[in-house]
DNA sequence: TAAATTCACGGAAACGTTTCCGGAAATTAA
DNA sequence: TTAATTTCCGGAAACGTTTCCGTGAATTTA
């Protein structure tokens, strides 16, 4: 296993190690036939320059950190998907790290991160907590830190966020129009800043339409499981709605599975629309309305930031929000003969 | 982001360079007192040794590549998590890289990650390729690297698989046993190695039950989308079988909406048997029936068998074949009143 | 008590690069 | 022709560790 070195290129062809790592990288005074040259040769012994060296000579890693809560879901493994788009081809290693939804875990994956000395951090996090304070600290020293998703509004901090309360307010209008009144929200963890987001828009969109008395918030989760908890519990309570709106595609297949095992029709007797789209929606039966969010482009988003960042061709914070797509699909659709009645 | 140096620590206790590293790395002679102070002061500057350096002086950098063909099924993510388990409590980094079942891509990961000088390698090979050629002489070259899943059996090399052949003889048999005669193997790509010996393994069991003349194999790929063109297809041909048994879950979810789109029963009119169990086989209505590969282990052990390559632990070849489980479901369990009768 | 051994530590080389500095040769300007 | 500039390249420091080698002091052995 022993590696070919500069040193021994330099020697093969009587130049110095300078002009090798200059023919390399280059950026500096070497004669264009010297260059070839030496590339020529290294080429043929077959060196490649020990990235490890390399990095602690400019003092970079070339690493880059993305902390993520979990991959249950497909929306994380999205994002990363995009942030590497962007960063692989710049020469950068992304190291991922996953926290579990845990609080003591995420701040060790990012404390771990900062001690190998990546040179920035993507952070996911998982509830707001005192760790938003060590991360800000971070980032007064300098440290290049970009946050995404699950991020109070109004935080100083670099962020990518996504419009939960429009997109919510949106989803939940949509369900009204289709005529469903009693409507619940199969919301996520009570304390997730988009959990109350989402809550604000599905609120606003009952008080608009004067169905203020006809909802219900439940905290849910966010596995398959847990929408099958949530509507067990309802259905013995004899107390089912017209219409679900869920906290994500997992809980929605969970609603579906459970209805159609007691033989209640999606959507003519209930309606169900999902959130953060995953590829399962347009495959399950009936084919899942959902809110699709650019997860992928959210993710190439916070990576360019992060770059602009550690490149410190930005100092100023930045917020960017994106929107998404309600894409209206069967689970939420009537067949409604009534409404044209009506009109 | 000016960091702390072990020079600054030494300096400020007036102690030499390599008495803090012996007190960072505890095996070389120095008094426990020292040590202790050493360590103290090092804890109160915020001192953290930085692993670029100790990577160079060591010549090892604590880095382990890992390529998997893709991340559709969970079957990867499992074997990552697997792998994980072992390795970053030992101090390494997990690099991920993902070939998009090209053989390309493959190639290049692969080299990407020697170059970057990663410890050792465990390669989740997509087709068998020529590709593999270049893995035997980095071998043969003492390069550490362990292959999973998609191995012939015979290859000179430390891998990790699975019985294909065994588990889908198994499957098929249950499928048989449970009255479906006429049963159609919706198969992976067809130059895959495990895609023959699950054929092999299913042929196997139709012959043993004398029903060599009632199967067809159909190559059908590894997406929802896959599973139901297939089933499209045959329907249109009105050559519907008794039975599927599917190359994944994922075109097994697949067939079963589609049936259940066509108010075809499962698993009264058709079974349906999936592959690779994936936790949608329990929440799908109806439940599915699959085989269950223990993915996690499977990574385990083959970070394990990685570990002792690189410590040399072992110089000799070694082969581990899992078994697994065939979970039984609603989906391919019919109510059988016949074989009652008929016994 | 003298000799041999062990203990605890400092100095410095080594890992493989990048990059600053300086200088000879080649080119241009005066 | 001489002076000024540019081009190209070598030497060596620097990055932050680990680890080999050597040595004085402390301890053990003879």
């Amino acid at each position: 296993m022993k590696n070919i070195t500069i040193k021994e290129v330099a020697k093969r062809l009587n130049v110095s190690i300078s002009s090798v790592s200059r023919a390399f990288n280059d950026k500096y005074d070497i004669k264009k036939e010297t260059r070839d040259l030496i590339l020529k040769t290294a080429e043929e012994m077959g060196y490649h320059p020990n990235p490890i060296a390399q990095k602690l000579s400019q003092k970079k890693t070339f690493n880059i950190g993305v902390v993520v809560p979990e991959f249950v879901t497909e929306y994380y493994s999205n994002i990363i998907i995009g942030i590497q788009q962007v960063f692989l081809p710049k020469g950068f290693q992304v190291l991922i790290m996953q926290s579990d939804d845990s609080l003591i875990q995420e701040l060790k994956n990012v404390k771990t991160l900062i001690h190998n000395f990546v040179d920035g951090l993507i952070i996911c996090p998982t509830v707001f907590s005192e760790n938003i304070d060590f991360y800000l600290n971070q980032v007064k020293k300098d440290y290049p830190i970009v946050m995404v998703n699950r991020v109070k509004r109004d935080l100083p901090i670099n962020k990518v966020i996504f419009d939960h309360q429009k997109w919510s307010f949106f989803a939940t209008e949509h369900l009204i129009y289709q005529g469903y009144k009693k409507i619940y929200h199969l919301a996520g963890n009570d304390n997730l800043t988009i959990t109350k987001e989402r809550i604000d828009g599905f609120k606003h969109a009952m008080k608009k339409h004067n169905l203020s008395n006809n909802y219900k918030i439940i905290e849910t989760g966010i596995r398959i499981e847990d929408g099958i908890i949530a509507i067990q519990k309802l259905k013995e309570l004899n107390d089912l709605p017209d219409a679900f709106i869920c906290s994500n595609d997992l809980v929605a297949f969970g609603i579906i599975n459970y209805l159609a095992q007691k033989k209640i029709r999606v959507p003519e007797d209930i309606g169900v629309v999902g959130f953060t789209e995953t590829r399962m929606a347009e495959f399950m039966f009936p084919k899942l309305s959902s809110v699709k969010q650019p997860s992928i482009e959210m993710g190439q988003t916070s990576a360019e930031m992060l770059l602009r960042v550690i490149n410190e061709e930005e100092v100023s914070l930045e917020t960017v929000i994106f929107g998404g797509t309600l894409n209206i699909r069967d689970s939420s659709v009537r067949n409604r003969i009534e409404p044209n009645v009506e009109l």
